[in-house]
DNA sequence: CTGAAAGCGCTTACAG
DNA sequence: CTGAAAGCGCTTACAG
């Protein structure tokens, strides 16, 4: 057990085996030219020793870490950890391993401050689910680290994006509560300025106007953004039948404060969410909700790295191309 | 922009100021004895060239790579995201950067092969959510990293540990699902060698054994190991009523199962899971659930490790020790 | 096929 | 208060 107490490292292996430390590198690294005698001596040496390399010190001299960081707002929105247990484990596979980050709450986006700290863990590539804010993007791009937004359109800054079709997952929405006979529409999102959040508000309200429904400001909230009481109570004050949320998280808390004024979901009014965190964690699916195949999704964000780590940057899977989202019906909105 | 893509070193700071690398080193670390002047020079410079330190680089050097592992099955399981999101940012406040890990459901256990990509990294500690196997167990110790079993009793392995009392969440459970009228009980565990599954199994017999009633082993199963279906059949053909599961997420596949077989949760039979996963997604309570207090308990986990890192490893925080495991009602259980 | 040297970007002793 | 040198543990040229 001394023996693990102080650090093996190459040295080690070298004296042991009477090869140099050049050579015990060539064979761990499986580099071109050595015997097989040789081979055997050095991995008989390394089991004996307990030998681990250090990847540290590997990766500064290579140059490659093997690390990706991975930068989100929170793991408790599921959508998030979801897809990062799925992306992280294909990145584990590939023998990469994630350093997560998070802007911890301080605004929507991945600001200066922020990637910094990433940088300086000096990432082979870093997988976003925020935002850059302008400046940073363009830091971003002057790094040349391969860079892809996660979850949302990267076109206006520019980048890489890989994301799901966020207007007909709206449309989907709003076509649906429409057909369900609800009349008087509400759309909570989360930050009136963030793509995402806009693309699913601007195919909601596309698929009322085809009904000829005009969805007014005052009936688009920003739940990050304003006061939350006074919104819950406008809802009720409106008589507000159809509310789609930008995602279920946001849904589960407005079905609760709306219990709280009396008010049951699938009853008085119908509610849809957005991403199906329910299937994720195998509940009972008592929200209805729009889902966009999240495991695919995720696959698709950790392909797309892992092309851009080997260098071939060509022919990308795109997922929004191939997937669309569909609406999983819950006890949350019912035909009227 | 294109001063980003090559690399800013000290030296080129250095170059810059005039100054010796040394004397950069020492201002940005801020370690005694510069002048004013010196310390403004070195901060213009690095400002105006947009330098960011090498962690890997420093941390090579230093033997402190500010970076802490934290090893988990999976992502899906809020217990897990959630604990990990709040750990990760108290670590991040504190300077220490998480790259996580998992055993991608090759075992219930810490393995060799796992332990071994992590200690490739380095890190200064170690923060598992699983349990080591024995010789695994052994190897750590001997590496003298900080390692600590969050969410798990530590004693078995002689190793520490950061855990809730979890037979007494079992007893309220039992207590509970007992004093609703269930008279014909099961446990649905996850693993039969896992310590807190065991514990909350045997909290949840010994509360019904304090009402007489003696929990055969057939009415106990373990999800991971058995036949699903084939467990669903026997829970109705036995007319079981009342059931406690290790936690939520099984608690509602169970419930999904079951409905299948039209029986519905807190009608035909009594559920009761553990965690209370439905706090942490702000869900509505459908589920009866035994709460141990996560935020709390995640923070514990952090402050412990941060305490250990510091090297006063004394007087650390206990958990299960100030916070006992409390039931939350919701609709999966009634009184008979 | 193998080895001696240099260097990745830092920080740590040590000198001045 | 500042600097020149050594070294963390590797991999990358380069020589043989």
């Amino acid at each position: 057990m001394e023996e693990n107490k102080k650090k093996v490292t190459l040295k080690d292996i070298a004296a042991k085996t009477g090869l140099s430390v050049n050579t015990v590198s060539r064979v761990l690294n499986k580099k071109p030219y050595y015997t097989k005698e040789v081979e055997e001596k050095v991995n008989a040496a390394c089991r004996e020793l307990g030998y681990i390399v250090d990847m540290n010190a590997s990766g500064l001299r290579s140059g490659s870490t093997h690390t990706i960081a991975i930068i989100f707002d929170d793991l408790i929105n599921p959508f998030y950890s979801f897809t990062t247990d799925i992306i992280s484990k294909r990145f584990e596979e590939k023998g990469y391993n994630s350093i997560i980050f998070s802007n911890n709450g301080r605004s929507a986006y991945v600001d200066y401050e922020l990637i910094r700290r990433v940088i300086a863990r000096k990432p082979d590539g870093i997988l976003s689910f925020l935002e850059p804010d302008a400046e940073t993007a363009d830091f971003i791009k002057g790094t040349g680290i391969p860079f892809i937004i996660f979850g949302r359109d990267g076109s206006p800054y520019g980048m890489r994006g890989v994301n799901a079709d966020e207007v007909s997952a709206g449309r989907t929405a709003g076509e649906h509560l429409y057909s369900c006979g609800y009349r008087n529409f509400a759309y909570i999102g989360s930050w009136h300025d963030i793509k995402v959040c806009l693309d699913r508000q601007n195919g909601f309200c596309e698929a009322l106007a085809a009904h000829g429904v005009q969805l007014k400001e005052d009936k688009i909230f920003y739940i990050r953004e304003q006061d939350f009481d006074e919104m819950i109570d406008k809802l009720v004050a409106d008589g507000i039948d159809g509310i789609f949320c930008f995602n279920d998280i946001i849904a589960f808390i407005v079905v609760q404060a709306l219990e709280q004024r009396g008010k049951e979901a699938g009853i008085d009014y119908g509610i849809v969410g957005c991403d199906n965190i329910q299937r994720m964690m195998r509940m009972p699916g008592f929200l209805t909700t729009i889902d966009a195949g999240c495991e695919e999704f995720a696959e698709t964000g950790a392909e797309v790295m892992l092309h851009l780590l080997a260098g071939d940057a060509e022919e990308l899977p795109s997922f929004s191309a191939t997937h669309s989202p569909f609406l999983v019906q819950g006890r949350s909105t019912k035909q009227r």
